[in-house]
DNA sequence: TTGTTTTTGTGCAATCAAACACAAGCGCGG
DNA sequence: CCGCGCTTGTGTTTGATTGCACAAAAACAA
């Protein structure tokens, strides 16, 4: 099975899937199947069976897939079966509540810095992790070869920020700012803005 | 130009395209063209133009956009040229973060109620909004006719809490607990969880 | 062993979405 | 008023994604 250009829409799924399997192992199941998982995620069987069928051959025929096995796989395939170092820059409401969320280290992310620049602010904790000097962001960033951040600063100052994170050597980008961002080739955005996801449901409302 | 059936994916970028207009309208922009939005959103122009021209002739040849027009026919379009009152539930870090936010008003929507069901959070106030009981929503919700909320309770409680929202009447889910819910048909949900959108770009870093 | 049930992996067909390409409309300068 | 440059709206083509359907493998029972 070579790799050979995975679709991004396929990549985009198996998050999900992980999320749901995760949840299986710990309610203590065994195995499942793709008609079970797609019921779950409202997706079709044959979509899910398709998308891990680019990877390998991670089912049995007649009984399904074993869970910590496909769970295993599916974090080596989006290399979250290690940990990744975050950045967070922005020690504002957003900024506070990500940082002290416990959820992100069993699915591959810590958060190891915090950065503002904000006098009242710098020196102060978040669970345990000291709010740095922006000044300071594009040396230590370098310096611990983060790779991965999480943007929540007002979106008027976020391109500029944006801009020392690229310069500083980051390749994912967690933006919450309102704004499109402009990076490079070779840098990821997603975007996470609320009123974006509620504005796509308001449509359909009567 | 009749009402037949726009693709979802196409309504998912109309938010999108209301963001980069609203942002062009602050600093003052009164034209743009398909080309000049296709090029800050990562889209093609020939898109953009045939996502629009489903719902009607917004744009000039030889001028392109007002822009002024075209936000406020897009904002009727995804029924946001109104406020939709929105409850909250789960007061803890999220809930404050999003309960704070100044950013909802001038999109659409208005956080007008929290609920929390722990005792030290009852009676305090976020944003001069009262937390109330949650097992007060229900009436509450039904009574000031919302059908819009946000869900920022623990994952091992979202479902329960998801079946009291539809049965009160809620049409629209904005979830932000790391699990899939299930709901019945007509009524809306979008997931917001940072580590599915950290997760989908890790498959692409070295 | 044999038959039945279950469920995978996948070739093929159908559907859906994006890109291309251009006629036609508009503004403007001369 | 004419011609030129720009930009829309859209018919058509190309490409991507999803759904269908089934052979083959596994499990299990008799
Ligand atoms: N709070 C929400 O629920 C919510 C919802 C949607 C979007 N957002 C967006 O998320 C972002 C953060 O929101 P918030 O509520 O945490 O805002 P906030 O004002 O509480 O926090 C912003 C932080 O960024 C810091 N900051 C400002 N300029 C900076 C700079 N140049 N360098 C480094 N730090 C800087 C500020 O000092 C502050 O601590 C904003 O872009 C906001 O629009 C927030
Ligand atoms: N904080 C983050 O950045 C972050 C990131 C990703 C996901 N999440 C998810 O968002 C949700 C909220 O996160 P948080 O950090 O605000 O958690 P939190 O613990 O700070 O807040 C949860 C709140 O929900 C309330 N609650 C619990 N059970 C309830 C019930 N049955 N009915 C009503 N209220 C109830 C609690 O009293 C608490 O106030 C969680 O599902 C979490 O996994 C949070």
């Amino acid at each position: 099975m070579v790799d050979k250009s995975i679709p991004d829409i396929v990549i985009g799924r198996l998050p999900i899937y992980l999320r749901s399997l995760t949840r299986m192992m710990e309610q203590g199941r065994q195995v499942t199947s793709s008609q079970e998982l797609g019921e779950r995620l409202g997706i079709s069987a044959a979509q899910i069976r398709k998308d891990l069928s680019q990877f390998g051959e991670f089912g049995k025929q007649g009984t399904g897939y074993n869970i910590e096995f496909l769970t295993r796989k599916i974090q080596e395939i989006l290399q979250v079966d290690r940990v990744w170092e975050v950045a967070v820059v922005g020690a504002g409401d957003v900024g506070h509540a990500v940082a002290n969320y416990g959820g992100f280290q069993h699915r591959g992310f810590r958060i190891t810095r915090i950065f503002d620049n904000d006098p009242s602010k710098i020196g102060t904790t978040f669970n345990n992790i000291k709010v740095m000097d922006i000044e300071r962001m594009s040396e230590e960033i370098r310096k611990a070869g983060i790779q991965v951040a999480m943007l929540t600063v007002p979106a008027g100052v976020a391109q500029e920020v944006v801009d020392i994170l690229v310069e500083a050597g980051i390749k994912a980008i967690l933006n919450y700012a309102p704004v499109n961002l402009s990076v490079p080739a070779g840098v990821r955005v997603q975007y996470i803005d609320p009123a974006v996801h509620l504005q796509n449901m308001t449509y359909y409302l009567d």
